[in-house]
DNA sequence: ATAAGTAGAGTAGCATTGCTACGCATGAAG
DNA sequence: CTTCATGCGTAGCAATGCTACTCTACTTAT
C-alpha cells in the first residue's frame, strides 16, 4: 500500500478493527497487517496518534492494563465510535463509488450532430 | 461528497477526466459535478493548484487559448500522463479493495479450545 | 444603464493528517 | 550481554484540499 493513500479513511479503518473486541495499539497495527496480507503495515508515528485523536474526539475509550510487566494502552469503542462507524462504512460507499466511475475510462461525449 | 475525503484521489481523478480530450479548469469542474451527479463539487482553490501540480510534475501540458473573449488555459495528458493514470487506477483497485476488506464487519478471531 | 449572474483563472494561508525519525522501557532468546 | 520483539510515545515535516478572497469579461434582467 503507498503511503499517504489511506489519508482520510484512517480513522473508519480503525473504528473498524476495533468493533468487535478491545484491542491494544500493537494489536491493532498487527490485526491490520494480518487482514490486509501485509498491504496496510502502519508505523508507530501514524498508529498511535491517531488512537489518541479518536479518544479526544470521543470515539473511543483507552485504559491502561499490564500483561506480564509490560503495560498496554486499550481501546474500545465508544457508542459514538459505534455510530461514526457506520457513517464511514456509508461515506465510504458512496466515495469509492463516485471515485470508482470517475477513474473508468470515458468515452468522449457525443455531441449532437 | 464531503470534503477531504478525496485526500490523494483527486490527481487520478484529473487525469481520468483529461484522458478523452483536453479540457480547461472550469469544464474539468463541471465534467466533475456532471459525472458524479453533483457528488464531486470541486471550488476553484482545489481544482486549480492541482492542475498546476500536476503541469509542474508533467502529468499535463497547459496552453492559452481564447474563446469569446474568455481567455482558458487548456490542460492535456502528457505521455507520462497517461501512464500515471494507469498507475493511478491500479492503485486505487488495490487500495479500495483493501479498505472495503478492512471496513467490513469482522467476526471475533476464534481462539483454538 | 446597471446590477446580477455566469464563465474563467488565480493566490495566500489554514487545517488536517500521515509519516520519518527519534526516545524510552521490559522481557525473551542467542 | 546483546539483540530482537513487545509496547507506548512525541516533535516536526510534507502533502494536499479548502476557505476566502481578487481580478477579468461577457450576458441577461431590471
Amino acid at each position: 500500500m503507498r503511503a499517504e493513500t489511506l489519508k482520510g479513511h484512517l480513522d473508519g479503518i480503525l473504528l473498524a478493527v476495533l468493533e468487535p473486541e478491545p484491542r491494544h495499539g500493537y494489536a491493532i497495527m498487527e490485526a491490520l497487517r494480518d487482514r490486509s496480507a501485509g498491504q496496510v503495515d502502519l508505523p508507530t508515528g501514524t498508529i498511535y496518534p491517531a488512537l489518541h485523536r479518536l479518544e479526544r474526539t470521543g470515539l473511543v475509550r483507552a485504559s491502561w492494563s499490564t500483561v506480564g510487566g509490560r503495560r498496554r494502552r486499550v481501546y474500545e469503542l465508544t457508542s459514538a465510535g459505534r455510530r461514526a462507524l457506520e457513517t464511514e462504512r456509508s461515506t465510504w460507499r458512496d466515495f469509492s463509488a463516485a471515485v470508482t466511475a470517475l477513474l473508468q475510462p470515458m468515452p468522449l461525449a457525443v455531441s449532437p450532430q
